[in-house]
RNA sequence: GCGCCCGUAGCUCAGCUGGAUAGAGUACCUGACUACGAAUCAGGUGGUCGGAGGUUCGAAUCCUCCCGGGCGCACCA
């Protein structure tokens, strides 16, 4: 409807300038809009208040001639003049009606495209480093960054899932020390515990697998345990394979997997690191002082320069975040975006400038960067406090045991990354039959509860018998319905473009509404054959709809509830 | 102090990259199940879009400056 609409345009434009009323070398962008308010019909274009000046016409005027030089056509049924001079358009009933076909006979791809047209893209997110479950956080950017690939492959990509971690660090020594001390009986209120030391419960049963000689087996490694309670090594591996496990099962009741683990220890294992610190030294855009190398960041817009060899010989994080982007880059990924908390913003400036010193051609924006905000988890009112260290934050787990994984999936996705999100347990869970995600699934589960209904009572939806009684949708309602559902395609390539995946959770729930309140005001089980297979063949385009925007979150579409 | 993000109804949040009278949910009032599922719907109360300037036919949206909040600012990761 949109692209015919536009079309129309086109042609009145280049009308205009044959009759001289618009200049020749005019080249406007078409913005052909859905209306707000039915009001103002189906749709609205902006067109004579953009060319008014350019044309030397008042917009009124302007959109007079525009109207005039319209070819005619049967999609429109009229065409308005409105307000400072916006045009609107009305669609012809069974034109707009068309898409109810168009969604049956789409299926599941209605609102796949291919404008990705096959382009390799990598999706980094989670990257926990493996010191133990997943929490709140975490989850959100689970949520977001799978949500981005189901979006990224609807329109058309390749899209690669790619877990980041690092199994070596200080970190993971510590997790060993903790669990070291677990299995000796040690408790966080011992004076000989480990500074800082891991406090959680968790490291009270990774000590007792470790001494029952358990053996792990996560995603991407397998480890059985030595038992020895000396061995600071063996614990940190079998500690490493049981927390990743945990992880791994976290993100399965999550419905999320990954296609690749990759691991900071193998940059140094490969020499990568050491690669890419000749390259930077080689380029000229290092140098020494106090004893540490530089790398002169402020040349590629830092706003100071960033150590990258210690004094001690050790390299800064960053480093290792360089050579994991050029490996990125070599491995034929040139486009990748990184999902990760608004925490580590800075490093954006630093990896970008770092990759910018190697000289590879590597554009300046690569990599791209979703960052979410901080989830702030409250219980009774009361700030939860989120700290790995403390062993007291709220993991994903728990919310998903709480409110459900659909529930959870939706809450955490449903919102603008960038806008720090307030995830009230209380609420989520005492009132959960108030969660948004129940008002959409129960749209669904109403089709579904229709369909049962008129197969039961002898009388099975007729396709074809609808498809030619598509034009009785004229109600209101129903035409709110069609114009939702005609706006679908759009959406879901919009949010992929700008990597919003709240764009869904919202059509969502415009159109479960839109529904709602279509089903509430038009009876489907009327007697007359045509009108009752055409409303329901409505209802089934809603359903097949809601399915596809709901898979596109990872939330499910339950028949009944 | 510097950098990034945010500020929209009492509360939780949308607002389709500049459009028409700023919208949902929740909370609080009023109504609708002897019609397809009331986990729903219809109506009402509730706003200086943090503030002030600017850009233009038109600003919650873009620019500048303030105010407020979050997060960063290591030879930690």
């Amino acid at each position: 409807m949109k692209d015919t609409i536009t079309s129309l345009l086109e042609s009145a434009i280049s009308a205009l300038k044959h009759q001289g009323v618009l200049p020749d070398d005019l080249q406007p962008t078409l913005k052909v809009d859905p209306t707000k308010d039915k009001a103002h019909g189906d749709y609205a274009t902006n067109l004579a208040l953009m060319l008014a000046k350019p044309a030397g016409m008042k917009p009124r005027e302007l959109a007079e001639a525009i109207i005039e030089a319209l070819p005619a056509s049967d999609a429109l049924q009229k065409t308005d003049i409105a307000g400072p001079g916006f045009i609107n358009f009305f669609a012809a009933t069974d034109a707009a009606a068309q898409v109810v076909a168009q969604v049956l006979d789409a299926g599941d791809t209605f609102g796949r495209s291919l404008v990705g047209q096959g382009e390799k893209v990598q999706v980094e997110f989670v990257s926990a480093n493996p010191t133990g479950p997943l929490h709140v956080g975490h989850g959100r950017g689970a949520a977001i960054g799978d949500c981005l690939c189901r979006l990224l492959e609807a329109t058309g990509f390749d899209v690669t899932r790619e877990f980041y971690y690092n199994d070596a660090g200080a970190q993971i020594q510590n997790l060993a020390r903790s669990v070291q001390a677990r299995a000796k009986n040690l408790t966080p209120d011992d004076p000989s515990w480990p500074e800082n030391g891991y406090r959680g419960d968790y490291i009270v049963a990774v000590a007792s697998d470790y001494l029952a000689g358990r053996t792990v087996v996560a995603d991407d490694r397998e480890v059985t345990a030595s038992a020895d309670p000396d061995s600071l090594s063996a614990i940190q591996d079998f500690a490493v394979a049981w927390l990743r496990r945990e992880q791994d099962l976290d993100l399965k009741a999550f419905g999320v997997a990954f296609d690749v683990y990759f691991l900071e220890s193998s940059l140094y294992d490969d020499g990568k690191v050491e690669a890419t610190v000749k390259a930077l030294i080689d380029n000229g855009h290092t140098y020494e002082e106090d004893g540490a190398v530089w790398l002169r960041t402020t040349a590629f817009g830092d706003d100071k320069d960033r150590v990258m060899r210690k004094r001690d010989g050790g390299y800064t994080y960053f480093l290792p975040d360089v050579a994991y982007h050029l490996d990125k880059w070599q491995r034929g990924f040139t486009s990748v975006i990184n999902e990760q908390g608004a925490d580590h913003h800075s490093t954006i400036t630093r990896v970008r400038a770092g990759l910018q010193a190697l000289e590879t051609g590597i554009p300046q924006g690569f990599p791209d960067y979703v960052l979410h905000q901080m989830v702030m988890v409250t219980r009774s009112g009361v700030e939860v406090k989120l700290s790995k260290r403390a062993g007291s934050y709220v993991t994903i787990r728990d919310l998903i045991d709480e409110v459900g994984r659909d529930a959870t999936r939706f809450f955490l996705a449903a919102r603008r990354a960038d806008s720090q999100l307030t995830f009230d347990i209380d609420l989520a869970r005492s009132q959960s039959n108030d969660n948004p995600v129940y008002y959409v699934q129960y749209a669904h589960a109403r089709v579904c509860s229709m369909l049962r209904r008129v197969e039961a009572g002898g009388q099975p939806f007729d396709h074809a018998l609808a498809m030619e009684h598509l034009a009785l949708l004229d109600s209101d309602q129903e035409k709110a319905v069609l114009n939702r559902l005609a706006r679908y395609p759009e959406a879901v390539e919009n949010a992929a473009k700008n990597r919003e995946p709240q764009q869904i959770a919202q059509y969502l729930l415009d159109l479960a509404g839109d529904f709602h309140t279509c089903y509430n005001a038009v009876k489907v089980m009327v007697d007359d054959d045509a009108t009752r297979n055409a409303r329901l063949a409505l209802g089934l385009a809603a359903r097949q709809t809601l399915r596809n925007g709901l898979d596109l979150m990872g939330v499910s579409a339950p028949e009944e509830m």
